[in-house]
DNA sequence: ATTGACTCTGTAGTCTACTATAGGGTTTAT
DNA sequence: ATAAACCCTATAGTAGACTACAGAGTCAAT
């Protein structure tokens, strides 16, 4: 087991040790335990919960959703099981919808790539809004 | 052509008078014209545009960046066509990245939800990174 | 044993993206 | 013609997410 200090779990991640603090605040990522000494102890769990921290800020989640998405957990019988389940519905059926959002970019940004090296585009002008219009013909 | 004006245009997208306003300050959307007495002007290009920076606040995308996207616009024989194809190709692979992370999350949330009502899961606990972790193995 | 790098708490400042208010004109319905 | 509802500019305030001190203790290396 890896035992790291802020300093350290700072260069791992990319995250300044201010930001790791403010996000302990923000009951987003506690430290495994303390030295006598007061510092913070930090483990390979510690990374792996920031690297999704980064990833979910990413794709616009806030930090009070990225929270409520860490403590989504079930534990075997207990008593959450059914909330744990409708919210993580919920998150899924959110997750879908930037996944669709970001298709129809996706592809209105192909076709501005395609009108720009002479692609069969009759077109003399060609911005994303268009490109979006013209989306759903593809 | 619908006209309308600051405040039926902040109707039709939700957005508030004031953001609309503030959105003009940023660059990010200008009336197409002004009445006589000062009032701001707008037709169903605004709106569309409206909608546009709404999805692409909710998949992520900052002021700046949302600006950038609407900018990006291909003219023919303009000088700016491979400036364009650039960054619009940078723009697809943020774009890519986002769906790829967003479908590492959907799967996670899967897992969860399968656990949640006895999928043949053996874990006695499931969060989101320990979902994240068998992911991959799926 | 002391210097430099690291850490601590606490507080204040910054940036982005709004949101509200003040003080004043304009439009529209009665 | 007058009140309600709308719009204007300009400025100040707020929330979220950091970021930067200040003042002090700790650790590792010379």
């Amino acid at each position: 087991m890896i035992i790291m200090r802020i300093g350290e779990l700072s260069k791992n991640t990319g995250f300044k040790v201010e930001t790791l603090r403010y996000y302990e605040k923000q009951g987003l990522l506690e430290p495994v335990s303390r030295t006598e000494s007061g510092y913070r102890e930090y483990d390979n769990e510690s990374l792996k919960q920031l690297r999704f921290i980064k990833q979910a800020k990413y794709v616009g989640f806030s930090l009070n959703e990225i929270s409520e998405l860490l403590t989504l957990r079930v534990e075997r019988d207990q008593h959450s099981c059914g909330d744990v389940k409708t919210i993580a519905e919920q998150k899924i059926e959110q997750i879908d919808n930037k996944i669709n959002e970001l298709d129809k970019m996706r592809k209105a940004l192909h076709k501005i790539t395609d009108a720009c090296c002479g692609g069969a585009e009759p077109a003399t002008s060609c911005t994303i809004l268009n490109a979006l219009d013209g989306a759903r013909e593809v």
